[in-house]
DNA sequence: GATATATTCACCCTAAAGTATGAATATGTC
DNA sequence: GACATATTCATACTTTAGGGTGAATATATC
């Protein structure tokens, strides 16, 4: 899979915010299907379908243990998006740069 | 609109590899609808479309001059996107240190 | 074995994304 | 006015997201 579908699978799983709460519930550590789903009101099974898309954008990974799935942050996917963003943020602003370095030379 | 909203919209907006072209191509500045559309092969239209997506995630500003419509960066939407993310891994990263101190007290 | 718990699988539905085509609108040029 | 250019609107189609319900699977407990 090339880099530009992994951003592809990372941005889109980012782009909810039931999905976003429970990236930041990992912060605490790992955490049961049941366990991330407590806090909202949607069913379990929408919660574990919002853990696959979490799971194909690989910004968790899931350890079974019997009978129970745990659910931990990883951080490999979260950084290159945050990569990508502020590469095109740095992109924009030697642009900037580079007009502001033009428009005092001329005056 | 709540930030949470606004996230979504911008997070989706960047979920897309065509959308990520349109955006790095105006680090170079404005550029028109047709000259945004120049190195796609689909159509016209779905190219405006795109940016009507970038639009409602206030990621492109759109400045019209007659019969054209010039686009270009609008760099607000941007950092808050970095923003959320860095503050995701932040998080997380202090809950690692936590957990590192804590394993060092214990030996 | 019987029952309860944790999670997913298999569908179904609705809304939206993503693409396309052709018409419409607005503007520029002759 | 006639014609060309730039862009969007209207519509249609396919795919996917996001939610639901109920059945199935796997595991734990009695």
């Amino acid at each position: 899979m090339s880099a530009a579908d992994r951003l592809d699978h990372t941005m889109l799983a980012l782009a909810d915010p039931t999905r976003r709460a429970i990236l930041s519930r990992l912060a605490k550590g790992e955490a049961r299907v049941t366990d991330l789903a407590a806090p909202f009101e949607i069913s379990l099974n929408s919660v574990s379908k919002h853990i696959r898309i979490l799971e194909r954008a690989h910004l968790v990974t899931r350890r079974r243990l019997g009978r129970e799935h745990f659910l931990s942050r990883n951080a490999r996917a979260l950084d290159e998006a945050a990569a990508w963003i502020d590469g095109l943020r740095h992109h924009w602003n030697q642009r900037l740069d580079r007009l502001e370095r033009a428009l005092e030379r001329r005056s």
